[in-house]
RNA sequence: GGAUGAAAAUAGA
């Protein structure tokens, strides 16, 4: 059952989904019951494969086989609901969990949050972030790479400094490249770009390495106010001092600020600097 | 102590 178990997660991490059903569907038929662990394979594989109906679906059906859902179970159907955009939905899971007794730990409140974060919901949740305080659940560096980002959607920069610094008081001495990077998107989409070059020196300063994430979140920041030289700037910057190379990403930002702005002319410059980086295109 | 859940950049679907 651990053999099945394991193919239906990797199936389900490689995109298959159709692959991994087949698995579960034939152990139903002939293998081994699939057990609670199983169950919640498949319900991630559906998730991480955008089918927040689908994982519904299997959660019904392992109830109706007599499995109890645990953390894991709602956890992964939250995350369903999140990457789906279904906030009400995610929020009615959170309130089954109340039902069975299920406790709620940082995951399922971070995924909680990931999903009004995605439908730009700050303010609910904001509200999450208080209910998991008030539950005794200690936030970690997810829970403010998640917050973080929720400002960014939301486009309210200052809030996203605000949580940036509640960091240090709940005992991490630092943020990581996520949450540092999440501050600078929320930077980049508020309209702050200079913001979000000095987040970028603090990160530097306090031993954190920006990565090609970071430096796509600050490029855009310099795209969004028609600056697309700087972009191209931060690109010989991330190569020479960072040692990071551009990928297609970043690529597909310059182009895409090109068109936006109107400069077709940048055509042949971002052409060179695909030639000269052997970026492959995607 | 072996299998399952959460976070960051462009565009698109």
């Amino acid at each position: 059952i651990k053999t099945y178990t394991i193919m239906i997660d990797v199936y389900g991490k490689c995109g298959q989904l159709a692959r991994a059903f087949s698995l579960f569907y034939g152990m139903k038929r002939a293998g081994p019951k699939p057990n609670v662990i199983t169950y919640n394979a498949m319900i991630a594989a559906c998730a991480r494969n955008n089918e927040p109906n689908v994982a519904y679906r299997v959660f019904k059906e392992m109830q109706t086989c007599g499995i109890r859902p645990d953390k894991f179970t709602y956890g992964s159907l939250i995350d369903s609901c999140a990457k789906g955009g279904h906030v009400e939905r995610a929020f009615h899971i959170s309130e089954l969990m109340d039902q069975n007794g299920v406790a709620k730990d940082q995951t399922i409140y971070s995924a909680l949050m990931d999903a009004c974060g995605r439908a730009k919901q700050l303010d609910r949740a904001l509200l999450v972030y208080e209910e998991m305080k008030r539950n005794a659940v200690w936030p970690n560096l997810i829970t403010f790479s998640v917050l973080i980002d929720t400002c960014a959607n939301a486009r309210q920069p200052e809030k996203a400094f605000q949580l940036f610094s509640e960091i240090k008081h709940w005992g991490y001495p630092r943020a990581n490249v996520v949450v540092y990077t999440a501050l600078i998107d929320a930077c980049s989409k508020g309209g702050w770009p200079e913001r979000a070059e000095r987040v970028m020196e603090s990160m530097v300063a306090n031993g954190i390495r920006p990565n090609e994430i970071s430096f796509g979140a600050l490029m855009d920041g310099w795209t969004r106010e028609g600056q697309i030289s700087r972009a191209f700037e931060i690109i010989e910057r991330m190569v020479k001092v960072h040692r990071v190379l551009p990928n297609a990403v970043l690529i597909g930002g310059l182009i895409d600020a090109s068109r936006r702005l109107k400069e077709p002319d940048r055509a042949k410059a971002i052409w060179s600097v695909v030639v000269k980086y052997n970026i492959r295109p995607s």
